[in-house]
DNA sequence: GAGTGTAGTGTTATAATATAACATAATTTG
DNA sequence: CAAATTATGTTATATTATAACACTACACTC
């Protein structure tokens, strides 16, 4: 149970090392060729790492652009529990805690009274240094 | 403003037909070896068809599946506001109506105040019908 | 109704994302 | 240490999506 204190393996590391590194999401061939002279040479090396990573919760996985992205939240061992919002100008993506939304989304059940294991929910919008940016834009 | 009653196109319309007809969400690929004899011929005839009708509503991306899927909210018409549930076992999709969790969706903003133009959510468990059958399954 | 703009179509080629399959090595764990 | 599990390395290929270009259909207006 204890999945996210299990020790890396070598190409784990390299690959969460790289996504840390990045403030944006990367892209899985970003992830490779960034990190070919470190001796993963092709793509299911790195897919294998990804998924492992997801597993234990150190990433996430950006659905709607095929991202990845260190997790931020200090706890998260588990995958498929994320919020994020996402800037349709820069793309930067954040991940956002807030504990209400977080309880309601963890409640949540359907009309057949489901509970569910687990959510991804993505927020798209305009962040604020792009809305900065073109004050021309129609805001309201 | 009314785009949701502009007549759809040719393609549109061979396109968003085959989608309604499937319990299911449909993959790309699936549409077009469906629709071939229909004279759709290549990728790019699906994918625009398919941009356009996202674009106005009628259906939706599961982007954790890269699936499409016909809209079964009669008032939709604009895309990224968006709740699934999926099932992890036989990936039936349902759109989810909750007036409550709309709302809050709809009104929530962010640490900065930003508030967002859209959101996708997707919940991911296991269908009535698939713990039916697997009743030997740890469920509590 | 000729000119112009916009959206749609058809086609070829290719880019980008992801996995199958197989052989081998390293590491737990009973 | 034997067996089981996990990770690695590699080649090939499957799947998903778009670029680029030529052409057509229709709507609008002058």
């Amino acid at each position: 149970m204890d999945k996210k204190n299990k020790p890396l393996s070598k190409n784990q590391k390299i690959v969460l090392d790289f996504i840390q590194k990045n403030k944006k999401p990367v892209k899985a061939y970003s992830i490779l060729s960034n990190v070919k002279r470190k001796g993963i040479n092709a793509p299911p090396q790195v897919y294998r790492a990804l998924d492992k990573l997801i597993e234990i919760g150190k990433i996430h996985r950006v659905e709607s652009q095929n991202s990845f992205v260190a997790c931020k939240v200090s706890d998260c061992d588990t995958p498929h529990k994320t919020i994020f919002s996402i800037c349709n100008s820069c793309e930067i993506v954040s991940e956002i805690k807030d504990s209400k939304l977080f309880k309601q989304l963890k409640d949540f059940s359907d009309n057949d009274g489901i509970k569910f294991d687990g959510y991804n929910l993505e927020f798209f919008g305009t962040c604020k240094a792009c809305k900065n940016k073109q004050p021309e834009s129609t805001q309201y």
